[in-house]
RNA sequence: GGAGAGAUGGCAGAGCGGUCUAAUGCGGCGGUCUUGAAAACCGUUGACCCAAAAGGUCCGGGGGUUCGAAUCCCUCUCUCUCCGCCA
């Protein structure tokens, strides 16, 4: 959510970005600061009345206590007839606060300056590409083949147990993406982030919290009797820990880290792109998140990015780093940086990692704040981004290395695997 | 699931219809003393609306009674104790 004050400060500027953003209705900019001007005069109306009422209720009681009733009375008709006064003013002041934060909810994040003003994935600016794409050798085939080749993940079992969308990894293809969450949280808790394990469910308050609801709300599972969300990512449960919370200027930059799975119905979404790993309801993610002080946000995604990149490349996958354009940024972001691993076999781009400065956008609306030098509130600012997803990981680890006699893995990963490669499963081993 | 108790400022904790502009303690900040620190003493110390003063709002959330509610009533959420069930 934005903050009114930018608003009131520069109209001007704020449509001039979120034209940048191909949000539509700026004219939704002048209808907020109109019915703030609206909430302000009210509010100032109702003070003024209820301030009335104060005075006029403590002399009732002097004049109880000196027993002079006629007088008592007659201020509380009095009383009765400011408070007759007062209510549709406080009904109307709560309305028009209901409206403009509506509507103020409904605005995005204003972009930073460094992006681009295009309107689709092409407009993206690509930063930097690692690493070469490898040349697999004849008969080389895409991870949907090769997880039944070494029957490491069942995706017919995961339908039968739940829906379509809910892999279900098994032997070694478990054991890896235990591996890979367990690499990923020791490489965050290295670089100094605290690791946290969050509730899956969330109530409507943290939804609303980090911009799921109302915006999202289709896009996540509902547990209707209790009206709990499943979390899409742990950045929710994660960034909402420090939410309504004032906290010391110098405990700041936090850095969390949280293993979770993610759950999302991605409702609309059909098609080629979502074979195999490459999208689906239920996934394994390692994230960060970091509440930083305003003026070294900046700062922080450089250096969250340069982290997803190091982890990346003793992965050893060619990946590429993209700066978003306004038309393909999220919502709430000010600033996002997506990487892509090469899938050889599919030979396409995999997101694997998004990295945002969302500035004020999620602590505005969860209300996390700092006390500066002169003893002032101000909101600190709110960063994450995945370290990683595994899906898709998963799926370029195959394609990409894979053999006549086996999957090779990274050497980063054999400890934690307790094995250099995946091979092929013996036969009983199918008779489970 | 059953029975009971509770939710107050950063923390602990009093207040149970009008002087609550919320006692007191701890912590924090500033000062005196000190070479410095500790101790002691003195002062200070919440958030939000409003350009600011004045004023208003906030004692878990919501609603009600009353001229007036932290205090009484209803309701929701959460916490604790005991019983039951259980990984």
């Amino acid at each position: 959510m934005l903050q009114l004050q930018v608003l009131r400060q520069d109209p001007k500027a704020v449509k001039e970005k979120l034209a940048i953003k191909h949000f539509a209705d700026t004219g939704l900019v002048d209808e907020i600061i109109a019915l703030d001007d609206e909430r302000k005069r009210l509010q100032l109306e109702s003070d003024t009345t209820q301030s009335k009422i104060n005075a006029a209720s403590k002399e009732i009681g002097q004049l109880m206590a000196k027993g002079e009733k006629d007088a008592a009375e007659a201020k509380k008709q009095e009383v009765a007839a400011l408070k007759t006064a007062l209510q549709p003013i406080a009904d109307k002041l709560a309305a028009t606060e209901k409206t403009q934060n509506e509507k103020l909810v409904l605005l995005p994040n204003l972009p930073s300056s460094k992006v681009p003003a295009g309107k689709t994935p092409a407009d993206n600016i690509m930063v930097k590409e690692s690493g070469t794409k490898p040349t697999l050798p004849a008969g080389s085939v895409p991870h949907w083949d090769l997880i039944k080749k070494y029957d490491i993940v069942d995706f017919e079992t995961g339908a039968k147990i739940t829906g379509s969308g809910f892999p279900l990894y098994k032997g070694k293809g478990a054991k890896l993406q235990r591996a890979l969450i367990q690499y990923f949280l020791d490489y965050n808790t290295a670089a100094g982030y605290t690791e946290y394990l969050p509730p899956f469910m969330v109530n409507e308050a943290t939804a609303y919290g980090t911009g799921q609801l109302p915006d999202k709300e289709g896009q996540m599972y509902h547990m209707q009797a209790d009206n709990f969300y499943m979390i899409p990512t742990s950045e929710v449960p994660v960034t909402n820990i420090y939410r309504d919370e004032i906290v010391k200027e110098d405990s700041l930059p936090i850095k969390m880290t949280a293993y979770s799975p993610c759950f999302r119905r991605e409702a609309g979404s059909f098609g080629k792109d979502v074979r195999g790993l490459n999208r689906v309801h239920q996934f394994e993610k390692v994230e960060i998140v970091q509440l930083v002080h305003p003026e070294k946000s900046y700062d922080v995604l450089d250096e969250m990015v340069s982290h997803v990149e190091k982890l990346l490349n003793t992965l050893e996958l060619p990946f590429r780093i993209l700066r978003l354009c306004g038309g393909d940024m999220s919502f709430a972001s000010a600033l996002t940086y997506d990487f892509e691993v090469y899938s050889a076999a599919q030979e396409k781009w995999l997101e694997v990692s998004s990295v945002s400065n969302f500035e004020t956008f999620q602590t505005n609306r969860m209300k996390i704040r700092f006390k500066d030098a002169n003893g002032k509130s101000q909101l600190v600012h709110s960063l994450n981004g995945s370290s990683l997803a595994l899906p898709r990981i998963v799926a370029c680890l195959l394609e990409n290395n894979q053999t006549a006699d086996g999957i090779k893995l990274p050497a980063v990963l054999h400890s934690y695997f307790g094995a250099g490669s995946i091979s092929l499963p013996s036969l009983n081993y199918e008779l489970y």
